[in-house]
DNA sequence: ATCAGTGCAAAACATTTGCAGCATG
DNA sequence: CATGCTGCAAATGTTTTGCACTGAT
């Protein structure tokens, strides 16, 4: 296995247990134009395709999946093409409205952040399977809330990621 | 600024408060080179090169301030190629001799780990002046591992990062 | 009309791999 | 002297950038 665990384990899929393909959050969608268009924004196709596919999958996506995902099933269109891609990601990140989970496999996923804020979560890596559990738990937030106030940060962002091997994978091997 | 941060901010710098330039570690190359050893590995000169590097820098280093490092003063020598270095990190990092510091800025940092492991710690980083301040917390160590638990998870690694303003940056701007 | 938004192609980077030669045990 | 280690160069994969064009307001 390569020493970043790069482009060696599967990839990561299904289990996060929120958000499925097909239920698009339509609130999460009007709420991003809404803030993308007070930004003074416009709309643009692309983009707005993209919002469709963050608010279409709730899991963590790459920036070749949003890709490949805004293009599916579109085949009369023209294909958005991957610079929009990064260049709408950068926008949605500036205004908050992803969020960047960084399994640390070489590639940059992200994902939709809700408006009222309770999906806060960080993730669990299955290094065998790929498996991405997603979790949140109140007392490692108050400690990394404690954490930054010690060292006089004002902390925007944090990742947290654990990466190990699940039980049916433990148990397989 | 770019989304992933990526290219962007100053070089991580100093701050780290364990280990400067000049103070080799004779410890850990020792015990560096005799777990290799121990692992079936013979010695070559350009491994060798990198744990010098790895004992006298305690920071957290790239592939590519690896590479300079070790071929720094070395200009008589032939220069140690970079497939080299990525080699020798994967197995150093394999054999547990080093982890991997993701700041996510899309390059992927690695520092020496202490064989009495009370050297476990994480990073703040300030995303205006690239300072790099490391930390550790037993209340985060133990919400990490009652989430591995809790999931049935065998975690062999965590990394946590907390990104923000440090306190000179917040007053200069 | 104006200027943000977009697609394409090329560039810039980090990392990986193939391979022939060198060095260690 | 066999096999592990190494450097070089080329390949791979991701992300960024330049530029001309299109579309929204």
């Amino acid at each position: 296995m390569g020493i970043a665990g790069r482009h060696d384990h599967a990839e990561p899929h299904g289990h996060t247990g929120h958000g499925h393909a097909g239920q698009h959050d339509h609130k999460w969608a009007q709420y991003a134009r809404e803030q993308l268009r007070r930004a003074g924004h416009n709309r643009g196709a692309s983009r707005d395709a993209m919002i469709e596919v963050f608010a279409g999958e709730g899991c963590a996506c790459s920036a070749r999946e949003i890709e490949e995902l805004a293009n599916r099933e579109r085949l009369d269109r023209k294909p958005v093409g991957r610079s929009s891609i990064y260049r709408a990601i950068e926008e949605l990140h500036d205004l908050g409205l992803i969020t960047r989970v960084d399994l640390g496999d070489g590639v940059t996923r992200y994902e939709a952040v809700r408006p009222d804020d309770d999906h806060h979560h960080h993730h669990i890596l299955c290094e065998q399977c790929g498996a991405l559990i997603p979790f949140d738990d109140a007392e490692l937030e108050r400690a990394i809330g404690a954490i930054a106030g010690r060292h006089g940060f004002v902390v925007k962002e944090h990742d947290v990621t654990l990466r190990g091997v699940c039980w049916q994978c433990e148990r397989t091997s």
